[in-house]
DNA sequence: AGGGCTCTCCCCCGGACGGGGGAGACGGTT
DNA sequence: AACCGTCTCCCCCGTCCGGGGGAGAGCCCT
């Protein structure tokens, strides 16, 4: 293991949590604390010097925050750091900022020395993503989303009406639907009829809405 | 560092890919492999009987894929291992139906010896989830809802005019937007002639599909 | 003072839509 | 054999919708 030390730079606004990593990560062999900020914009500017690494972002910090200092840092350096993002709660919209501006990973305050240590190996050495439980959120968050709650009438739809709203969510009329299905408009007409009545709504545009409302459809 | 080991289950239907698992992790101390499984039932039938303290899982088994294996242990066990899943691909839609099922973490099969011994004791000691890039794909799936794409119309309504398709969006009628604007239904009218036109549409149907995929509007 | 934009409201008209019936054909279940 | 669900198609009818005009009041900007 003669490799290169990794190169790691903390920015926190607070002196004792600069401290206690550096003095976690520089009893790590392999592994050496080569600068300190004390604020976002200090972040960008000690970043830009030093060329570390890895870098620990607190996401709290006056002046510039740490999301918008690590999208400088990652916009503005042509072979920019891996950031790991700290916070002290899982549940912030942070994770997901951090994510969006391209953070390498997220991690707690509250990690064990041995995960953290960990987590800059891991994302020095790969690209890899290193995460605590706050990934929970985003997975939670995600499935929130694909696995939408099972429409209560979808079930009751058959084959041919599920398929006859799906054309009307495309914004098809009855005689544009019956010549897709190559049936008569009589037909279509009276598909479209069980759909709105198992959907229970009013008119076709109620229809599209539920089937948007309920995840029957998706957007894009 | 007297901890009792970390006893691993290996789930994949290649013999070779579960030897060289196998090799990676009982040269390792402190890990364990007690069991092999190289299908998705005997998955979780193994885990069951052994109850081990993590799962590699890989995705694409026969019988029963990964993901419903993970499903099975997860709601099938008072106290369940943490399950890593494993796939090939980083793409995949796998890695968020890992995620939804409750899969504690995600793995390349081509990561390193070293970050798969990793994953396995962070996985182990916490619930932190530990990610290969496939998180990127995560995270640009979140982002690219987030920041919705501006809709291109939607500048050239006017104040009412929005207010209108909002309106149209939750099903209303013309004579209902109407009474709600308490203006005359003329009014209304006009509006949404103005709506249909701007969003270059033919109907108030196709204005609530645009307004969806547009953004301007989003469901639930 | 004039011009442009927005919001308001009016007319007529044709076509699409939705409600209410009914009915034949096919396949599967009891 | 009788039944039910599904898909197919037909009738009539009233309403809502969208297209085409136009027009007056208020506003801001020049």
């Amino acid at each position: 293991m003669s490799a290169p030390p990794v190169r790691v730079v903390l920015a926190d606004d607070e002196r004792m949590v600069r401290t206690a990593l550096r003095v976690i990560l520089d009893a790590e062999p392999g592994l050496e604390v080569v600068g300190e900020a004390a604020t976002g914009a200090q972040a960008v500017s000690v970043v830009r010097e030093l060329r570390p690494d890895v870098v620990l972002m607190d996401v709290r910090m006056p002046e510039i925050d740490g999301i918008r200092a690590t999208e400088q840092i990652l916009s503005g350096m042509e072979t920019p750091p891996r950031i790991v993002v700290v916070t002290t709660f899982e549940n912030d919209s942070y994770v997901y900022e951090a994510l969006r501006v391209g953070a390498a990973g997220f991690l707690l305050k509250r990690a064990a020395a041995e995960d953290l240590v960990q987590a800059v190996r891991l994302v020095a050495r790969s690209d890899c993503l290193l995460f605590p439980s706050a990934v929970r959120a985003l997975a939670a968050e995600h499935a929130r989303r694909q696995p939408a709650p099972p429409p209560p009438w979808a079930a009751r739809l058959t084959e041919r009406e599920a398929e006859v709203l799906r054309l009307m969510a495309t914004g098809l009329t009855n005689a544009e639907i019956a010549d897709r299905l190559r049936v008569g408009s009589a037909t279509a007409k009276s598909h479209v009829a069980a759909v709105l009545a198992k959907t229970d709504v009013r008119d076709r545009t109620q229809a599209v809405i539920a089937a948007y409302e309920s995840g029957f459809i998706t957007p894009r």
